[in-house]
DNA sequence: TGTATTTGACCGTA
DNA sequence: TACGGTCAAATACA
């Protein structure tokens, strides 16, 4: 197979240019996480969408000939959303039973229950929902909690691979209303389990490829498990902000159902997520 | 019996 | 000092 010196410089810049674009968008998503870049949050949406592009036209790339050149290029690991994401709660409890120099210390697990940091900047991506989403990942309950000035308790999850893979992400559930049920769902972190996900069929609808995904091959989609026994389904009706605006990535009725399998459901639930599809199969 | 959830306690931050 | 995020023992569930 070859190509010519034009295609392969597409694809670098490509490559290039979503690498710079990812860096903008985590600068700005900290600037967003501080009162002072409030007005920023068009940016970051912006910005997020031109991430998008970059992505999108790098996984058509990736199911064509160009496939192999695209390996090569994309060697480098791609920045994933920063701000939140990824950041470690590094004197949590966990960390702390997790270090050797932990066991020497004289305060026992018991004792150091609760020491963490909070986290200064919320939720990295927020979506408000009619019903409790299925996003594809497995998640524990690790806590719930009444909050000020709230009807309901505010539930809070983290990836069921934490332990396993060091996952860190971590996401809060909370209904904001009764009639009719809306609830708020702020993730926080980004996945990097992946030994549950394995690559699988990627194709735009061509009949608006701008907006709908859909999935070939529903069978190779093990991973879409939910662990939670709440009434999660696959939500239609999502609204995301501060990560992308509803009418970033659509996943049609058809195509929801069709990530139906022996009980198992899931769906990509946001630009992150494209991005996580992108990392496993091997582009980011 | 292993895994997930519940819930009160703990503690850092504002 | 109140609030909110996390821990971990107790409990529920498959």
């Amino acid at each position: 197979m070859s190509w010519s010196w034009d295609t392969k410089k597409a694809i670098e810049e490509l490559v290039q240019g979503r690498e710079w674009t990812n860096q903008l968008r985590d600068l700005l998503t900290k600037s967003v996480g501080d009162e002072s870049g409030l007005e920023l949050v068009g940016s970051e949406d912006l910005v997020i969408k031109i991430c998008n592009t970059f992505s999108n036209t790098l996984s058509i790339l990736r199911n064509s000939n160009y496939n192999h050149y695209l390996s090569e290029v994309c060697q480098k690991p791609m920045n994933n959303m920063s701000c939140c994401d990824g950041r470690k709660s590094e004197d949590s409890g966990e960390s702390i039973k997790s270090s050797p120099s932990a066991s020497a210390s004289a305060l026992t697990l018991k004792d150091r229950r609760g020491s963490y940091k909070r986290r200064k900047c919320v939720a990295s991506r927020t979506n408000i929902s009619s019903a409790l989403i299925d996003d594809g990942y497995a998640w524990r309950k690790y806590g719930q909690k009444k909050i000020l000035n709230a009807n309901h308790p505010r539930s809070y999850y983290r990836c069921t691979h934490k332990n396993e893979q060091g996952c860190d992400a971590t996401k809060q559930v909370q209904k904001i209303q009764d009639d009719p049920p809306k609830y708020e769902t702020m993730y926080s972190g980004h996945h990097t389990c992946k030994n549950t996900l394995k690559p699988f069929p990627f194709i735009m609808d061509h009949n608006d490829s701008s907006k709908l995904i859909s999935f070939s091959n529903q069978h190779d989609l093990p991973f879409f498990s939910s662990s939670s026994k709440e009434d999660y389904k696959p939500a239609s009706d999502i609204t995301y902000y501060n990560g992308s605006s509803s009418s970033d990535y659509i996943l049609s009725p058809p195509h929801l159902s069709s990530f139906h399998h022996d009980g198992i459901s899931g769906g990509l639930d946001s630009v992150a997520d494209i991005d996580d599809f992108l990392s496993f199969n091997g582009m980011g």
